[in-house]
DNA sequence: TTAAACCCTGTAGCAACTACAGACTCAAGG
DNA sequence: CCTTGAGTCTGTAGTTGCTACAGGGTTTAA
């Protein structure tokens, strides 16, 4: 398989292939005599399981995290769910700060009448510290 | 006021004010005999807006955008509402994806066992699509 | 006078890609 | 056999919003 029927099975962009494997998520794959990039149903699979893992919001380093266990071969559940729930606490952490964000916003934007006044209290507002 | 005392009172890292002038946020400022920028309140206020802009989500060049209409003299106040409450739509966008990402991260994690069983049902459901 | 504290420019790094340029390879059609 | 077009190669630079140096110059206080 070639790194464009790859691309395409994986969903990910060609570039983003030989990104993962400059910075050694994706081992480097064989190569045909013209010197293009021959992958298996390993690769496939691997490529798969870190774009699950980007989409759901893991960063790199989790992901290979995730992978040195995998590849150790003896992880056991408890490895993985730490990784996983730390990563939930960041996402709730993330939503926290941007519930407060759009709280705050809202109320500034709720001084404001949206109208032709050329006078704005947001605008007041930002200049405050 | 040197760019010391600026970046105290503005909170804002040295580094971090001569990458906003650096980018045209600020203006640059006078010089001292020995080359030192030397600042004004308007500086000071100018700087402050951008952070407290910063501190609320706005990008770099939705700042831009508000300073714009600022220093054009005659924004109303449904220029300045459109912008921001594009931005706190923006916000509430994230806020929707990341709940969506906490619960099925929290799905997945809640069919693993976290013990010390060598097979993780999170890491099964990272190889599939 | 000399040390400490401040400031200068310019460059490189972070995350996680994306987007080229300029060259090469390969498969199919004429 | 040749050509054309699609696919691939490497290497580098751009994105966002800073941050962190290195290697110098300037002030200020003791």
């Amino acid at each position: 398989m070639k790194i464009g029927q790859l691309s395409e099975q994986a969903e990910c962009k060609i570039e983003t292939i030989r990104y993962y494997e400059r910075i050694g998520l994706l081992p480097e794959p064989g190569r045909s005599e013209g010197g293009y990039r021959i992958y298996d149903e390993d690769h496939l699979k691997r490529l798969v399981f870190i774009r699950r893992s980007r989409q759901l919001g893991f960063t790199i380093e989790e992901i290979r995290g995730l992978l040195d266990l995998v590849d150790g071969g003896n992880y056991t559940c408890s490895d993985v769910k730490t990784i996983t729930m730390e990563h939930v606490e960041n996402i709730r952490h993330k939503i926290a700060d941007l519930k407060k964000l759009e709280k705050t916003l809202t109320h500034i934007a709720s001084l404001c009448a949206g109208d032709a006044t050329p006078e704005c209290p947001i605008i007041d507002a930002l200049f405050e510290r």
